[in-house]
DNA sequence: TACAATTTTGCATAATATTGCAAAAATAAA
DNA sequence: TTTATTTTTGCAATATTATGCAAAATTGTA
């Protein structure tokens, strides 16, 4: 027997229960267990099922093509991106980087505004599929898998070709005296190109990045135009960033 | 016996049981296992089959020949990706620009292969969620909702900074006295970019294209290195490109 | 037809892949 | 925490595939 047949009679026995056992399926194929562990790797590799303990499962639906139904965001993301809404009023041209609180931001843009958005997240890419008014302008790069997002010098320097009105910043943390810091090198600088090339910054932040700090400095909070969080404004919590004359929203 | 009465035999056995083993057609057609490896290899690069180890599947029935969940792909791109693969095999660096034939080429690139690919087109970055192997070079622009891909002159600009081993050129129209042409003026140039950016060109379309000629002028016949189509390449309707001295697949 | 050049074929050998086993490590359960 | 179970890792035996080579067959040319 073929290997490729003992992974289509896997496959197949996926679709019809939705999990598999190596137990079961050793004995169904006749070989050892260890050889179903090896197909089953080589299947969860190429992405047609996920290894679960004493077997496998069939893969959660959609990975990348649409974020967009709201049931994924936390309450947290939802409000931080129904309070963005009103910085998009005002404005023609938005940058915006990586983290899912953008991607939530994106999935609550009415879909009859019009927008230039300038990314370097790929995964806002879908989510903007039926806004036929907002432009996208993709900042290129070296792809990273894990944050969606290009990144690297060449960001950098196409980044700096334009001039936008407001810049969100997604993914960073703040400290009411370290500012802001971010976990990436490369994330970080071009978060600081960002702002140049943006009239107003405004960062997005769940309440529990607050008071945090990573490895590499982006720039200190007088530089920030506007704070949203999911706390509302008059939150105690946010009162050590008061003194710095930014907006909180 | 003719190697073509071989072959034949072959694909009408793959044909009502989508798989062959080595040992059997080595006894059915009396020639060694050697030839018939030979036989397979050609058949393989031709795009009408995959080897697996101990033989060879129809390319629909091996569940890792295509990362194809959707059923999207014609009969016609899966072979021309098929094909494709060979000359995947000695490269580093590739450029793939637009056009569904590169996402059949991209779905059917093996798991474990090592790459880095440069690309204006966004529908690939799915594709190769898992290939953790292959680098992805992002070339930013302007968006094109309906192709996927970025276009406009910061596209080309990008383009301009790497040196590729290979460019595979998906959509355009091919006609043996005009040469390439594109539908979109941007594409057109970009391609003309893409072109000077890599060390081979190879061309894939789809045999409908041939003898077709869209308005802008993208470059003469000569310039391409590689043809690939879905016709087998003795076929008749491919003799107008032979004189200009490209390798057709 | 005869001869040279090319292609095809089969074989030996080296390289590679698969498999099952056992020990070590990691994980879940009590 | 300890214990039981599962998973990973390294290993050796076996099977398969790729490669270079020489003989045979085929093709083209005079």
């Amino acid at each position: 027997m073929l290997k490729e047949e003992r992974f289509n009679h896997i496959l197949k026995e996926l679709k019809s229960s939705n999990k598999v056992f190596f137990e079961n399926l050793s004995k169904e194929l006749r070989v050892s267990e260890d050889t179903i562990r090896r197909d089953i790797d080589h299947l969860s590799k190429s992405g047609l099922l996920v290894k679960v303990r004493g077997g496998a499962m069939s893969p959660s639906v959609n990975p990348l093509s649409f974020q967009d139904r709201t049931g994924l965001f936390s309450d947290a993301k939802k409000v931080i991106a129904l309070k963005t809404q009103q910085l998009l009023r005002d404005v023609q041209t938005v940058i915006m980087d990586g983290g899912t609180t953008l991607l939530a931001v994106a999935a609550s843009i009415p879909i009859q505004s019009k927008l230039r958005i300038i990314t370097n997240n790929m995964a806002l890419i879908p989510i903007l599929a039926h806004h036929e008014q907002v432009d996208i302008i993709v900042l290129g790069g070296m792809y990273n898998r894990v944050t969606q997002t290009n990144l690297g010098i060449q960001t950098a320097l196409e980044a700096q070709k334009y001039q936008a009105d407001l810049y969100l910043m997604g993914t960073c943390a703040i400290h009411s005296s370290k500012g802001l810091t971010a976990a990436v090198h490369e994330d970080g600088e071009l978060k600081k190109v960002f702002m140049k090339a943006a009239a107003q910054t405004a960062v997005l932040s769940n309440h529990e990045k607050l008071e945090t700090v990573e490895f590499f400095n982006v720039t200190g909070l007088s530089d920030v135009d506007t704070l949203i969080t999911d706390l509302p404004s008059n939150d105690a919590r946010l009162n050590a960033y008061r003194p710095f004359g930014l907006e909180i929203l």
